[in-house]
DNA sequence: CAGTGAGCGAGCTTCCGCTTGACTT
């Protein structure tokens, strides 16, 4: 029998809490928001103060309904959703849609005892100011993707879209290889002289920095900054462009300079040491830790979710039972509940000694953190990863590995190092060797370190040194390296684009749209990603500029406060907005792909073959169609051959093209087919057919494979089926196609047998209807092109109205 | 499992941010 109801978004934190607050209580979860604009439609009157159309989320009215039960039974209830615009926003979804007569509103920003409790204890009402942020941000977000995206499906293609974040995101990959395709490497020469103190063993190297006459110029330089930030470095240009510094650009100029020091003595002319401290890093946040992933394990960003996910929920742990093993993953903060502070301090002293406890680094929040969780860190100190590795998966352990020990090392001291810096004068050359001592470890003692010790031996000013040769190396500078998905959400995290819970859906979004590829792990832009990109840069440059997003949250802030109405916020955005809508419509080009040309000309005609796209996918035709007719069907060879026929083996797609299989070239006449990806090297053991069954592994044997397989699972049952299935399928085609045909409904075949039997009829439906879609799209193209602007201005604002109207319609009702 | 590229031309796609599962592959 409660009597009092909290509500919180996840139902992970509503066990935890629920623990928190006795018997009283019971604690669910909304699961994020309950309402929001319609799927359809713009959602928004743009005439009578943007009002909004809510509708609860599909598949929520359940929910709804059990949370609407539970307030019923209740005598008070308590909205706890997270305490930013969002959760304000949920909190006032969820006294409306369950018609809470005096909800409390409790914030915590910790899920700590005190924390939650305190909250409970002191409850407010529903801020209005917060909850008008998150619509005038859901709005903008709503107009902007709304608006644009139907502009790029009459001018570019059909099922693209454009929006605040993800257009921002296109244009750093695009700007990114502009930069990379304007790139002119540099040549340049390092000359590294090898020495030694007179008579004795130890060698060690110094570069040639400048000549003597330019070291003071050297000199006025600043200090190397105390800490690099991890992971990628910024160092992309290999050539350090410092004043004073010598430029050595070629062969000749290195020459020279050797020759200038044909038998020439090295002396000390400056020793420095120096103690130099490091400060650990801060504790991860999302962005932080998705970005360590990637480069310490290899990880991609969805994989460290789904695995932070995991220990956030919580794992068995034997006798300790279940317990979640790291606080909430998706933050913006590297703040650390002072119940944390005080218990990582403990372990610390205890671990290591009282010297290596450091006083905890302190982010400076950016305008765009919002602050509701703590960094992520693990939620007991005491369970190392030690203690729990026998109960984790091993990439989870990886994972917790790196969450713990980021946490312990943000609170140890600063590590110490002994640095030495000599300087060493040849001739009119100086030369400079740096060496580095580890003399305290400070956060080290859990915290891996990058870079080795070079430790120079002690010497004098005037001191002769004993010369063993001089190595000259030609480099060139280095074009910035292409984004990969961590070093995207990076530099989109540093701009405030885009909030932790979208990275990932960000990645996905670019990549669905086809606007990019990925090369080894790294990004660049498609044909289409460019062309989008392109009319975003020239019609919505304001949307696509990075400080676009800056400005909205600083105007935020100023709606948060209460001294900027959310209504006048948008009007003035969309005042303008209008009016480059208006321009767009007016001025942007239908843009054509064009078509692929291939290295091969035609054995007919001897024009160039191109690539085209028909009903049934890509295929090869001559450019000169419709003079010359030559065409044959498109396949990726695999170089492997067909172990039963010896035919090529090629790539395939299913019927409903959303998986790769390997099929022999000579179907129908031999079927053999496979979903692993055959290599053309064959079996060193039985000289049969190679596969790589999962992408990035290398090759196993077929044969022995899928013996493998067979002994893990119960696969040849299932194999059994999809035989049987394949033929019956047959049948069906031949049969029963057209009935099937007529029944429009799909998802309601639950048996796979059933919906295998529905495939045909299905796909010869879609097939004929893309067919109409394309040529229509191509026809009104044409049009468009030959006829000039006027057409296209009367065709889009026709449609615009017709669409508008369908709008109102719908709101009517 | 054959064979694609004009012609007439319906109706669909889309945003960002909160949250998990239920689904296949």
């Amino acid at each position: 029998m409660a009597k009092k109801l909290v509500i919180v978004e996840s139902p992970a934190k509503a066990k935890t809490i629920e623990k928190f607050l006795g018997r009283d209580f019971v604690v669910l979860a909304s699961m994020g928001h309950i309402i929001d604009l319609p799927k359809k439609g713009l959602g928004v009157n743009t005439r009578k103060n943007f009002v909004p159309q809510y509708e609860v989320i599909e598949k929520k009215d359940r929910l709804i309904d059990e949370l609407k039960k539970a307030s019923l039974r209740a005598d008070e209830v308590y909205l706890a959703p997270d305490p930013d615009r969002e959760g304000e926003f949920i909190a006032w979804s969820l006294k409306n849609i369950l018609g809470l007569q005096n909800p409390h509103r409790a914030v915590f920003h910790e899920i700590t005892k005190r924390a939650v409790q305190e909250a409970i204890k002191k409850p407010r009402e529903i801020d209005e100011d917060l909850f008008n942020a998150q619509q005038a941000r859901r709005v903008l977000d709503r107009l902007v993707g709304y608006k644009i995206s139907p502009l790029l499906w009459r001018r570019i293609q059909s099922g693209t879209s454009a929006g605040r974040v993800q257009s921002v995101a296109l244009r750093l990959i695009c700007d990114r290889e502009a930069e990379i395709r304007a790139f002119v490497p540099e040549e340049y020469w390092s000359i590294t002289a090898t020495l030694s103190k007179q008579k004795q063993k130890e060698r060690f190297e110094a570069t040639l920095i400048t000549r003597l006459k330019d070291m003071a110029m050297l000199n006025e330089e600043a200090n190397e900054g105390e800490e690099q930030n991890g992971a990628e470095g910024q160092n992309t240009a290999g050539a350090k462009k410092e004043k004073g510094r010598i430029k050595v650009g070629s062969k000749e100029e290195a020459d020279a300079i050797l020759a200038d020091l044909q038998g020439a003595t090295y002396s000390v002319l400056k020793y420095e040491e120096r103690e130099q401290r490091r400060q650990p890093y801060l504790p991860y946040t999302t962005s932080t830790m998705q970005q360590d992933a990637s480069v310490r394990l290899y990880f991609k960003p969805k994989k460290t979710m789904s695995l932070a996910q995991q220990l956030y929920e919580g794992i068995e742990l034997g006798q300790r039972g279940h317990q979640g093993l790291i606080t909430y993953m998706r933050t913006d903060s590297t703040r650390i509940s002072d119940e944390a502070q005080a218990a990582v301090k403990t372990y610390i002293a205890g671990e290591h000694g009282q010297n290596y406890v450091g006083p905890g680094r302190v982010g400076k929040a950016k305008a765009t953190t919002q602050d509701a969780h703590e960094a992520i860190r693990p939620t007991d100190v005491n369970l190392t990863p030690q203690v729990v590795k026998s109960y984790l998966t091993p990439d989870q352990f990886k994972l917790y590995n790196l969450i713990w020990r980021r946490f312990v090392a943000s609170f140890m001291a600063a590590a110490i190092f002994d640095t030495v810096r000599v300087d060493i004068v040849a001739r009119q050359y100086v030369f400079r060797a740096t060496g580095s001592n580890l003399k305290f470890p400070g956060f080290y003692a859990v915290w891996p370190r990058e870079e080795d010790e070079k430790i120079l031996p002690v010497m004098q000013v005037k001191e002769e040194l004993d010369f063993h040769g001089l190595k000259p190396e030609q480099h060139f500078t280095q074009p910035p390296p292409r984004f990969t998905e961590a070093s995207l959400i990076k530099e989109l995290e540093e701009q405030g684009i885009g909030r932790p819970s979208t990275y990932v859906p960000i990645i996905s979004t670019i990549q669905d749209r086809g606007y990019v590829d990925q090369e080894q792990r790294r990004f660049l832009p498609t044909w289409l990603g460019e062309t989008v990109n392109d009319v975003m840069n020239k019609h919505f440059p304001e949307i696509v500029d990075t400080r676009f997003t800056a400005e909205m949250e600083r105007k935020l802030d100023e709606v948060e406060e209460g001294r900027y109405s959310w209504t006048e916020f948008l009007h003035s955005f969309y005042g303008d907005f209008k009016e480059s809508m208006k321009k767009a419509e007016a001025e942007m080009d239908r843009v054509q792909k064009p078509l692929e040309e291939l290295d091969e000309v035609c054995p007919e005609c001897g024009r160039n073959l191109v690539i085209r796209t028909g009903r049934f996918g890509r295929f090869i035709s001559c450019s000169g169609f419709p003079e010359c007719s030559y065409r044959r069907s498109f396949v990726n060879k695999t170089g492997a051959l067909c172990p039963l026929c010896n035919g090529d083996l090629v790539e395939r797609k299913t019927r409903q093209k959303k998986r790769i299989f390997y099929g022999c070239a000579n179907y129908p006449t031999c079927n053999f087919a496979i979903w692993e990806r055959p290599v053309p090297d064959l079996c060193p053991n039985c000289g049969g057919l190679m596969v790589v069954p999962k992408a990035g592994q290398a090759p196993v044997c077929y044969a022995e494979y899928v013996a493998g397989q067979r002994d893990a699972e119960e696969k040849p049952v299932q194999e059994n089926v999809k035989k049987t299935t394949r033929t019956s399928r047959k049948k069906a085609s031949t049969t029963e196609s057209t009935a099937k045909a007529a029944k429009p409904s799909r998802r309601r075949t639950t048996a796979k047998k059933q919906e295998e039997a529905d495939t045909p009829a299905e796909a010869t439906n879609g097939t004929a209807k893309r067919a109409t879609t394309r040529s229509s799209a191509t026809r009104t193209r044409k049009s468009a092109s030959s006829t000039g602007k006027a057409t296209t201005r009367s065709r889009s604002t026709a449609s615009k109205e017709s669409s508008s109207g369908k709008t109102r319609t719908r709101a009517a009702k």
